[in-house]
DNA sequence: CTGAAAGCGCTTACAG
DNA sequence: CTGAAAGCGCTTACAG
């Protein structure tokens, strides 16, 4: 616990071998024959020795560190996922045995500038990047500088790189359309986002080709824009289209608590007398009961990790980009007779 | 922009001069000769040369590098309030010239394995903290391995630690209730959690002593806890208390939501009929249009990266940990006739 | 399977 | 005010 750091030195001394046998101990096992490598550790273990990572990183020319820009949302909603991302991130760094360096791009001159300096001090070998968007100037960059990462989210307009993961928004829709039926609401309508945003759509078409599947016409739908008021408004008129005893999955939890306002302003009890669903399990489903789509952050995180842990050793891009399926959360928003 | 990597031996080559030179340019400028300065500083600067921050660390035994760690909450609240104050800390971080290392102790064996990690492997100089709680064994074991550290949150239980910063409720709320005042609603009431938790009693203090100092008897209050519903039922009996044209500042965000809920139920509109506050800024004042006060968390994250850079040049501890006052931020909920 | 050499890119003393 | 030396703690070749 007192100061004076351990270095390979005292292990290699204590444990009566070179320094590079120490070395190999921890880098290399299976070039140590048994005896001596469980010597080397268990002196290790003793003496609580870990390498410095300063020393390795100048040696290996290797920080072992994995960027992670912190992205500064107005929209609070945005908070909700990227908080828990970064925590997925920090625990999945741990077996992949690096670390997660967060870094702020405010205030810099250009959207890449934050990335171009970590890459020039050489505090990182790679980065992950999230909210990516059409125009995303960070993939092109770090592409043409030759600096491994991965994507959480799709990298738009560029078919040819896939180090990307994203949600399979279309799959959890089909989910809960599915857990709606089978909970025995009559009319599923929808409330989503005006078209064009790809991940609105993408979630939509989950409801929608469900709805085919089973032989029912696409009920009722609206869209509004990510806002309560507006959120309020649309229900009202949706809910008059499905009915009592209906369901409205919609594209958010903001969405859905807009829903839960309207079918309060009337009297109807969610679960009860209308199903309402949401999507992100945000802090808010929880609050107000109401089921939700909970996105796999830590399934993407690792994946991620894995994937520019597998370019720093040179491997090759994967065939395609990765989705992961959302899982269901049930709860008393789309209970019958609850 | 190929790779090749700029050393300091390329950047004395060019300049004409030696190694040691271009590190004082950059470590002790004022030990150069003013032409001698502006022509290492030209190269460097055309040449992009930035030090490798491995080289730097292995040689001055020093990272720069801060530790953060994320901690995963259940309750999503926490989660509003947490990725903005590491996005404040990642943007701060620049100014201190330091980068942010967040890791996760998820899975580790006890609280502290992480930090010991961090330490071990020299990966960090020193932490930010957050989330201090009675009984939080980080702060005594930060202390006594002699690890740098500041903590938002006060550090319970050890008068003798000051490097801390934390909001100051009472200062909040009291702005709060002199706002709700000024603004002409007649009775204010309060929605706090039960007794014995610090933050809620100082919360409550900053409304009754501002009550007070107007000779207004502290209105009618109610406790719940942290719960959307009970927050719903409790409202309703504070309401009657209060009556049209009062007002109810709550110890938070969620709490107020509540109330704005059971307001809407007997038909008052919020700022109209009914003031409504909150606290926190979180995502759902925003949404349901609520007053609330929002954490100075950047200059929070700057007092605190000050501190742990002052510890690190082996300055003194401050005199006392440091109070910041949140902000207040008027919205439709405490604007009468609105 | 194990060890002596060289060096990653800096900075911290110390001479000049 | 500027420069030649030494070394931070490792790992990567390469001998033995």
């Amino acid at each position: 616990m007192s100061a004076g750091r351990i270095t390979i030195r005292d292990v290699a001394t204590a444990a009566g071998v070179s320094r590079q046998t120490v070395s190999n101990a921890l880098i290399h096992p299976e070039r140590l024959k048994g005896p001596t490598l469980e010597r080397v550790q268990a002196v290790i273990q003793e003496l609580g020795y870990r390498p410095s990572s300063a020393a390795q990183s100048l040696r290996s020319q290797r920080t072992g560190a994995v960027g992670f820009e912190l992205l500064a949302y107005g929209e609070s909603n945005r908070n909700e996922v990227a908080y828990p991302f970064t925590v997925a991130l920090g625990e999945m760094a741990i077996g992949h045995g690096c670390h997660l360096v967060t870094f702020s791009s405010a205030g810099a001159q250009s959207l890449t500038e934050g990335y171009a300096d970590m890459v020039r001090a050489q505090v990182v070998d790679a980065f992950v990047i999230a909210d990516t968007h059409p125009g995303d100037p960070r993939p092109d960059w770090l592409h043409q500088a030759g600096v491994p990462y991965a994507a959480f989210g799709r990298v738009w307009g560029r078919p040819d790189i896939t180090s990307w993961a994203d949600v399979d928004g279309a799959a959890g829709l089909a989910d809960v359309t599915e857990h709606l039926l089978a909970a025995g609401y009559e009319r599923i309508g929808y409330l989503g986002w005006p078209r064009g945003s790809s991940v609105g759509d993408d979630r939509r078409s989950g409801w929608e080709h469900t709805l085919l599947a089973y032989g029912r016409a696409p009920g009722p739908e609206a869209a509004c824009e990510q806002d309560l008021r507006a959120a309020t408004t649309a229900a009202y008129g949706l809910l008059d289209e499905v009915g009592r005893g209906g369901a409205i999955a919609c594209a958010s939890d903001l969405l859905a608590v807009g829903v839960e306002r309207a079918a309060r302003d009337r009297g109807w009890r969610p679960g009860t007398d209308i199903g309402i669903t949401g999507v992100d399990d945000s802090g808010m489903a929880g609050m107000f009961d109401l089921t939700t789509l909970a996105q796999p952050l830590t399934a993407i995180a690792d994946y991620l990790l894995g994937l520019v842990h597998k370019r720093l050793e040179g491997g090759p891009a994967p065939e395609s980009g990765a989705l992961f399926r959302p899982t269901l959360v049930p709860r008393a928003s789309s209970r019958p007779g609850h």
